[in-house]
DNA sequence: TTAATCACCTGAGGGC
DNA sequence: TGCCCTCAGGTGATTA
C-alpha cells in the first residue's frame, strides 16, 4: 500500500521521465475515483504544456506546468506505471497519459487503482500550498530538522494514543499504518501510550526512527503487500525488513516474545508488549 | 477542539 | 466449486 516512501520512489521515477517533457494526451476511462476527475480542467492545465517539475508533498505527487498543477494520490491500491502502449493492460486502468519525455521519446503512463481510493485532481495557478489538500498538513518528516521537538510541543495536552497522533497528517505527514507501527517499535514506545505523556527525549528518539525507517524503505523501493507495485510494475522490497507489522504471533526480533496485534481507531497495530513501554 | 467512528471500494482468504 | 463473510487501510465527513 502506498505510503510516503512508495510515493517518493514513484515521484523520483516520474520526474526522470516527465520533467522537461510534455503530456501529449490524457485519456480517462472513468469519471471518478475517490472524487470526480476534473478531466476538462486537467487537460486545459497540463496537456500540451511543458512539465516544469515533478515533486511530492505528503502522499501526493504533483506535476507543475506553466498553468497549474496535476495532483495524484495513490490511495490504498493505486499505481502509476510506464507502459509501452495506450491500451489498458489491467482491469482497473482508469487513466492513460501519452507522454513525450525530455529526450523526445514517446511513452505511456497508466494510472491503475482497483479500490479507487486514489485521486486525480488539478489546481490552477502558481501555488498549491493553500489548497484544501495541503493547507493543514504538518511538516515533511524527511526534511524536518526539529521533528522530535515539533512532536513534543504539538502533543502537549493530547490524550490520543501516540500511534494515532503520529498518523495524523496535520501533525506530521506521510506516517501511515505500517511505518507508524515500525517506528514506534524501533523507538520502544507503546502504541497505546497517550501522546501528551511522552517526554521530549523519547519523541526525539521516535523522530529519528521515523526518519530512518522511511529512508530505509525508500532505499529498498518501498514496502510491498498484495497490491503495491512501483513505477516499473515491480513489488517493493522493504517487507523483508519489517520488524512487527503483519507479524502477529511471530517472535519479536529483539526479545523473541510473540508480536501482538490490536485494533486502534479501526486500524491494526502491531507491537511487542515487552520491548515497548 | 479533540477523539472516535463510519463510508468509500475491491480483492484475498477463510469457512462452509 | 461456489457462495458468503470478513478484513485490509488513506482520507474526509460526521458524531460525541
Amino acid at each position: 500500500m502506498p505510503e510516503l516512501p512508495e510515493v517518493e520512489c514513484l515521484t523520483r521515477a516520474v520526474r526522470g521521465v516527465l520533467k522537461g517533457g510534455t503530456i501529449l494526451e490524457a485519456s480517462f476511462h472513468r469519471k471518478d475515483l475517490r472524487d470526480p476527475i476534473p478531466m476538462t480542467e486537467f487537460r486545459e492545465l497540463l496537456v500540451g504544456e511543458k512539465i516544469e517539475d515533478v515533486f511530492r508533498r505528503s502522499k501526493y505527487m504533483l506535476l507543475k506546468s506553466r498553468r497549474g498543477f496535476g495532483v495524484f494520490h495513490l490511495g490504498m491500491t493505486g499505481a502509476l506505471m510506464e507502459r509501452g502502449g495506450e491500451a489498458p493492460e489491467e482491469k482497473h486502468t482508469h487513466a492513460v497519459f501519452k507522454v513525450l519525455n525530455a529526450k523526445g521519446k514517446e511513452t505511456f503512463l497508466h494510472f491503475v487503482d482497483p479500490r479507487r481510493f486514489g485521486r486525480i485532481a488539478c489546481l490552477a495557478g502558481e501555488s498549491y500550498e493553500n489548497h484544501a489538500f495541503f493547507a493543514d498538513l504538518g511538516p515533511e518528516p524527511l526534511v524536518s530538522k526539529n521533528l522530535g521537538k515539533h512532536l513534543f510541543e504539538t502533543s502537549r495536552g493530547r490524550t490520543a494514543p501516540v500511534k494515532a497522533f503520529v498518523m495524523d497528517a496535520r501533525v506530521v505527514v506521510g506516517v501511515g499504518n505500517i511505518y507508524a507501527s515500525e517506528s514506534l517499535f524501533r523507538a520502544g514506545i507503546h502504541p497505546k501510550k497517550k501522546a501528551g505523556q511522552i517526554s521530549l527525549e523519547r519523541y526525539e528518539h521516535l523522530a529519528r526512527e521515523i526518519q530512518a525507517t522511511l529512508q530505509e524503505a525508500i532505499k529498498a523501493g518501498g514496502t510491498t503487500f498484495s497490491t503495491y507495485r512501483n513505477y516499473e510494475g515491480n513489488p517493493g522490497l522493504f517487507v523483508v525488513d519489517l520488524k512487527v507489522y503483519d507479524r502477529a504471533g511471530e517472535p519479536c526480533r529483539k526479545c523473541k516474545k510473540p508480536v501482538r496485534q490490536i485494533k486502534q481507531t479501526g486500524r491494526s497495530t502491531f507491537f511487542c508488549a515487552f520491548c515497548q513501554s
